[in-house]
DNA sequence: TTACATTTGACAAATATTGACAAGTCAAAC
DNA sequence: GTTTGACTTGTCAATATTTGTCAAATGTAA
């Protein structure tokens, strides 16, 4: 598995002594999902992205960078062989 | 849009003068879906791009890579500030 | 017009994702 | 060894998304 944002979340949270369910109150939902998230089992919406930043006073674009990053990772993971290339490809697009 | 895909199997297709429906009765889909692949408003499922790179005599690595780069496209449009930095992330792992 | 290829929009069915709940593990404190 | 509190896990119903088809529309060449 990957996880760069869910990792990311949760050295921020422990680095403030918050507790998981003090992060899962902020953003209205379980405190099991806020672990999923944490450990990747789940992903976060965009929003909660923007709200866990906001709480945890971390940089918003860069969390948002992790989440993406993650959506992408989980979009290749499934093809190793190919994943350079059409990686390569797609960025091709992405400069214009 | 994007669509690298679609617009290789219709450049393959029409070089070859096959109709739609041809491709689509070998996939034993609708022409319509066929159609939609060609055109970028639907994906084409992994097996679907395998099918057709051997009906159509191309290289199925090939097409697979175009049909991935169309994943991943689709995943970051929604992001053009972010996803730049984001492939980078996604990629360093990928180097592992 | 007719005939045929392709495209489009709407739809039901299949599949995936969501968040909650309940029950579980684990470690520290008692 | 029992209790407490933090976190994790499995399962479920609700919701959302994706899938492929059908019927109708559009385009096009004879």
């Amino acid at each position: 598995m990957v996880n760069y944002l869910g990792q990311k979340i949760r050295e921020l949270r422990e680095s403030q002594n918050l507790l998981l369910r003090q992060v899962a109150a902020e953003l209205e939902v379980d405190t099991a999902l806020m672990s999923k998230i944490e450990r990747g089992d789940r992903n976060a919406s965009k929003q909660q992205v923007i709200e866990i930043a906001k709480y945890l006073k971390a940089n918003e674009e860069e969390l948002l960078t992790l989440w993406l990053a993650d959506k992408i990772e989980s979009t290749i993971v499934e093809e190793p062989t190919i994943a350079y290339q059409a990686m390569k490809i797609a960025n091709k697009k992405l400069k214009k």
